[in-house]
DNA sequence: GCGAGATATTTGCAATTGCAAATAATGCTG
DNA sequence: CAGCATTATTTGCAATTGCAAATATCTCGC
């Protein structure tokens, strides 16, 4: 009636769970959570985004990133500073610590990458983080 | 430093939350929740499976299912009985109302999928679909 | 430069979550 | 067939979650 082992949402999601599952694990001896993993990589990519922007950027809800931001910074892990000129936004940024943090976690997450695609030519993996961008974008302002 | 947009992880992730957004938004006119559909349609594919078996399938921990399938089983969806041959075992099936309920939802669930593949030819999205699938084999086992 | 609407973030709240402990039933070993 | 490790599920509990409402700030048009 309805083959779920060649519905996509279905193999993204169970690859995207067992991944999370895996790698937060590993996270835990680095003191943080797989969503704060989130956030660092996200900020070490691009330094000094707006809260939402982050939102958007992380998949995560903003009411529940505005608490998981402040978890980090209490943390040490980042810093809050109103944007200037937009006294609405909010501009985070790593402290050093967080970038420290940081670095030390990216080996191990290109080490869980590598396991992941282990067994999988470089082509084939360059095309299946193309076609992952595609349905990222085929999805975007779908409001139900 | 680290680059999110080439990270797969982070690919697969973005894609299955967006995926999940938006069909669950869809799902409220069908009276269920993302979860719930994931049991219908793990059910739908293989009835009478065990609690923990449709844990590993629909990748939910088997305590949140546990109280998942109890409210599926208050609003008519399925039932749950002991096993025979082993009385600590659950199984469950789909109620006439529950494969019913699935039969109208599988449609749209086709629709996003398709939505999600747009501009995609057939035989990438194979492809696409048997490296998740491979993916999803080389975590297998894992304990971080 | 004043309001009305837009945008960014926070907070209230009820519900879901997942770990760990408890419970229940089985299977193995001697 | 008794005892003990194993397996399946449930429950206790503290934490996270996400929607919606509240708050704060900005931007226009006039």
């Amino acid at each position: 009636m309805f083959d779920l082992t060649r519905y996509l949402p279905y193999l993204i999601n169970r690859s995207g769970a067992k991944l999370a599952l895996a790698f937060g694990r590993e996270l835990v001896r680095f003191g943080v959570t797989l969503q704060e993993w989130r956030v660092l990589a996200a900020l070490a990519a691009h330094d000094g985004q707006r809260l939402s922007d982050l939102a958007t950027l992380t998949s995560i809800d903003v009411s529940t990133l505005s608490r998981l931001v402040d978890r980090m910074r209490r943390k040490g892990l980042l810093a809050r500073a109103r944007a200037n000129g937009d006294g609405r936004a909010v501009r985070l940024a790593l402290t050093d610590a967080g970038r420290q943090r940081t670095r030390a976690i990216v080996p191990e997450a290109r080490r869980y990458e590598r396991l992941a695609l282990r067994g999988i030519a470089p082509a084939d993996a360059q095309a299946l983080k193309r076609l992952l961008v595609r349905i990222y974008g085929n999805l975007e302002g779908i409001e139900g």
